[in-house]
DNA sequence: TATTTATCCTTCCGGTTTAGTAGGAAAAAA
DNA sequence: TTTTTTCCTACTAAACCGGAAGGATAAATA
């Protein structure tokens, strides 16, 4: 039950979004893969779901880089990793029903709605700036 | 971030041995297969993990089966979770730090090891005692 | 205007994991 | 000796993962 490297990466890069959050200058791609080694090409496909998302604002050409949307107080990790894994429940039927035939008579489902709420309650809800500084 | 069949399955069978478990005749795998309307094939292979860890032992032949091999109170779903998905920590690095090179800067490593213990806390530490009865 | 620095866009790919299936051997009970 | 059940070894199609490649477009700067 692992988080792939698009949540993982993709929770890094929000981060140094976050730190950069208010600075005059936007944060290029080229300096967060250099801080966090990662490489450039791979930063650019997972940036591009989270701007899609409305998390992330881009400027173009020399100088240019990216800059939250938002403050870092109002983007949680929870949709970062909505964003870039999708549904992250260990079991889908926990959001989707339909997807357990078993779902009525399940001996397994509180459960694992049960890890469900504890993952959210633990990380989901809390935001980047809480993040940053804890 | 999903939990696998195997874990999925794996765990639903072990609750059937709880349930079954102090009653005079071992569960074949035919009436788990039924119960829970998965092919024995599958469980066949499920299975041996579990055996092989000591949690169950095998009755052969007609009107044989598996049992517990330990009190329901006495194994934890964590456990289960283990021997069939191996480590379930939501990212490596959290029992292996080995795992990343940037372990020592990592601005994320805190955020999943919070994550990791949630989920600790919330399940792996309950005993399938506890999780029939919930 | 030419160059440089960036984002933006599309495509491809090898390796691993997942979710099983298949076929039969061995043992125990009836 | 037939039936039931575990035990054992292979096999595989499909999906997913973790990127790399190659270039187009836009903006700032010299
Ligand atoms: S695992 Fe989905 S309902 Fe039980
Ligand atoms: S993700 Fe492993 S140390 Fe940061």
């Amino acid at each position: 039950m692992k988080l792939s490297t698009r949540g993982r990466y993709g929770t890094r890069l929000m981060l140094q979004l976050a730190a950069n959050y208010g600075k005059k200058t936007p944060l290029p791609l080229t300096e967060i893969a250099r801080r966090e080694e990662i490489s450039v090409k791979y930063l650019e496909q997972l940036i591009i779901p989270l701007k899609a998302a409305g998390l992330i604002e881009s400027r173009r050409g020399a100088h240019g880089g990216y800059v939250l949307a938002k403050d870092p107080d109002e983007i949680t990790i929870g949709q970062v990793l909505q964003i870039l894994e999708g549904n992250i429940s260990p079991v889908p039927c926990v959001k989707d029903p339909s997807f357990c035939i078993k779902y009525e008579t399940c001996n397994t489902r509180k459960l694992w709605e049960t890890m469900d709420k504890a993952i959210s309650k633990s990380v989901c809800e809390m935001t980047l700036k809480e993040a940053l500084s804890a």
